[in-house]
DNA sequence: TTTATAAATGATACATTGTAACATTTAGCC
DNA sequence: GGCTAAATGTTACAATGTATCATTTATAAA
């Protein structure tokens, strides 16, 4: 297994695991000079908490329900493009919605990843691509005279649980 | 050069091109028992005239400028879910934006296409994967425990020209 | 040709998503 | 404490997308 793949059935992470990531995440913030406040938390959590793409709207309902305070769109959208920068999370362009990032708790830098977002319970497994694999549509992209910006794919699946 | 593959510097049609294409996509329609309507054909040829992904909103503008007549968003909507039923169309999830199928002329049906998608001009490019990518891509979708729903793959790039 | 029927389009209102601009609060530092 | 910058709140609005019902248009039957 590898050094970041999580258990099959480990959606629902333990709090005691969430803490963890939370704890791993402070750390990466205070190396980079940033903080990773209240909210930032609350955000970051939700989303690991739940193992789905959530959007913002839906991130709000959450932790409104979880830690009471309502927080507002702006500030979510603001949070959630914070924790883009400092690679805690990922946005999920295909859906509009955001993910935490699966490697949080590791310290090495992930390449290239293949985001497989359930379209019907958008649980999402984010993989590593083989470096074959990714070279070949590099090469696509250079031969068509263009230029990779955002090197990350995603493709709308059906989990197993949800394909019925 | 493969069957449907256009010249790298012929973005922009010549008319006669684009009533050919638009021809065919008639005939298409008329075999699969629908008709391509004058509504219907005014959003096709504005998508391939532009060569571009274009919004729905955009998409009206473009429609009134050079027809005239107004069409509702209401209409544009379904004109576009219409021709992505017929594979005239395809809807970039990446950026919530269409685009003109490239292969309209040609009679094969085409694979797994890669959208190449200009972040700067919105140009698209659809070439087609190697198969042996698609089965890597496609292997990590099922060891996931994943089925592949829509498989067409997005990516953000820059063209060229706007890449400075 | 007229009339019934379904398909296509129009109109209205509204839900959702996202952001700009400015105000206020909070945290860190002297 | 008091200063400064960062973070969050508030308001208003732009952009995108859809539900619902009304109207028009095309097709086929009488």
């Amino acid at each position: 297994m590898e050094c970041c793949q999580k258990d099959s059935d480990l959606d629902a992470s333990t709090s005691q695991e969430v803490k963890s990531i939370i704890d791993r995440a402070e750390q990466h913030c205070k190396a980079h000079g940033s903080r990773l406040t209240t909210k930032r938390k609350q955000i970051l959590s939700s989303l690991i908490k739940s193992g789905k793409a959530l959007s913002a709207y839906e991130l709000i309902d959450l932790c409104k329900e979880e830690f009471g305070g309502s927080i507002p769109a702006m500030s979510v959208y603001r949070i959630l493009q914070f924790l883009e920068d400092e690679h805690l999370v990922h946005k999920l362009n295909l859906a509009n919605k955001y993910v935490a990032c699966a490697h949080i708790s590791c310290d090495h830098e992930h390449s290239i990843s293949q985001f497989l977002i359930c379209g019907g319970c958008n649980k999402v497994e984010e993989v590593s691509i083989a470096k074959a694999t990714i070279d070949a549509l590099q090469l696509n992209v250079e031969e068509a005279g263009f230029r990779l910006i955002s090197p990350q794919l995603e493709m709308n699946c059906m989990c197993n649980d949800c394909h019925v």
